[in-house]
DNA sequence: TATGTTTTTTAGATCGCTCTAAATTAACCA
DNA sequence: TGGTTAATTTAGAGCGATCTAAAAAACATA
């Protein structure tokens, strides 16, 4: 088994490999694991033991095959978590990160299955990223920042690449949530901020809330 | 916070507590928590730094009231999960444990007190043990062996003393779940054997069983 | 109550994960 | 292409939790 590090470990450099071009690098590890370069150095070489990324000094490190189906799995319970927490608990969005980031790693394959099932075999977590099947398959959906509408064109909000409480609040306070359907009214060279009207209102949006919005068109 | 392994050393304290008349030894925590004497020792002078047991030399400890506090509030997340598991994921009793085992350490208070509400505030979980409620009070209910019936008294099946898997798959081959009501027809002064009789059979339980059935008159 | 046995504590070491400081390698650029 | 800078690794240490072996205290009983 791993322990709850390893398992974070393997999660971030997932995500930092979906990111990335080539290999992930030492210090993007440390940083989003919030450590130093010398630890990660450390733990790269155990998981390297592990068989569960290929590392080679000074080359930085991608995961194995093996490597790669944990993180998924971890990310799978994660969303799985987060879904449960929203749809079963009601909590809002913007609430459940922090305890799927522990939910994640309860070890019970079983407990697994049976949460999707109960759940409806949810294809994506409440902040519309989608939810690994249990074999591991994840279908990257075709979403794109909301920035990239241009004028007149509609679209459905359907994730957040900004994951934060502050976000998330911030959108929740504009009425703006997954599933609101959107045209762009307006757009402003100048600042790259936009106007939008949805069924319910119209709103300002600056580059930066426009950029974290992600729409399915 | 408190690590996962001071956790344990709380729960397993107060539940020694539970069981012993005065002072919980260190050898007895040692066999609880299946780790040596020596650790228990370095362990209980953290846990008496942090002002969460009583601790002289050789005295063995008792809970403070802090630690008895959060000693409570392990075990209320431990039932709580284990009635989520069996009966909203469709667990079987003897299956449960385990994954409360983990699932007792996830460190959210909202998260309990939704989970609380969710499940209907629940007083019992699946084995009959009682469920603390959020402020920590519990009383504990007035069950008997079921060895201690007499022929001819009548009872209702409403908790074990085991909660091994092995002992509650054998109930559960007898039918005998939390509920059943009961008959004693027979006692055996030779091997402390009773034959009961259920609303659908006759059974013969062995002294060992019928130990470790409880049950409500 | 003295002596032997059991329980508990201490001493000293290991393992996993982390850190800082120093050394090494790679990357960049004049 | 050599020199400077940045990235990465190594060296050495600390902390939490564990262990074995040995010492100390408490207990039991003759
Ligand atoms: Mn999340
Ligand atoms: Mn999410
Ligand atoms: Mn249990
Ligand atoms: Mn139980």
């Amino acid at each position: 088994m791993n322990s709850f590090t390893e398992e974070n470990y393997l999660k971030a450099i997932y995500k930092l490999t979906e990111e990335s071009i080539g290999n992930v690098t030492t210090n993007a590890i440390a940083e989003a694991m919030n450590t130093k370069a010398a630890s990660v150095t450390d733990m790269i070489k155990k998981l390297s033991e592990k068989q569960l990324v290929n590392y080679a000094k000074y080359q930085g490190v991608t995961l194995t095959h093996k490597g790669e189906g944990i993180a998924i799995q971890i990310i799978r319970k994660h969303r799985l978590w987060e879904f449960f927490l929203v749809n079963k608990l009601n909590f809002k969005w913007d609430e459940v990160h922090d305890i799927a980031e522990e939910l994640e790693h309860i070890n019970s394959a079983p407990l697994v299955d049976r949460l999707d099932e109960y759940l409806g075999f949810p294809k994506f977590d409440p902040h519309g990223d989608p939810i690994p099947s249990k074999n591991g398959t994840l279908k990257i959906p075709n979403f794109f920042k909301l920035s990239k509408l241009e004028t007149g064109e509609r679209g459905t909000v359907s994730g957040v690449s900004d994951h934060s409480a502050a976000f998330l609040q911030y959108l929740e306070k504009q009425h703006l949530g997954l599933g609101i359907q959107l045209k762009v009214s307006e757009k402003n060279d100048y600042d790259n901020s936009m106007i939008i009207i949805t069924e319910e209102r119209t709103l300002f949006l600056s580059k930066e809330v426009a950029n974290n919005i992600l729409v399915a068109k």
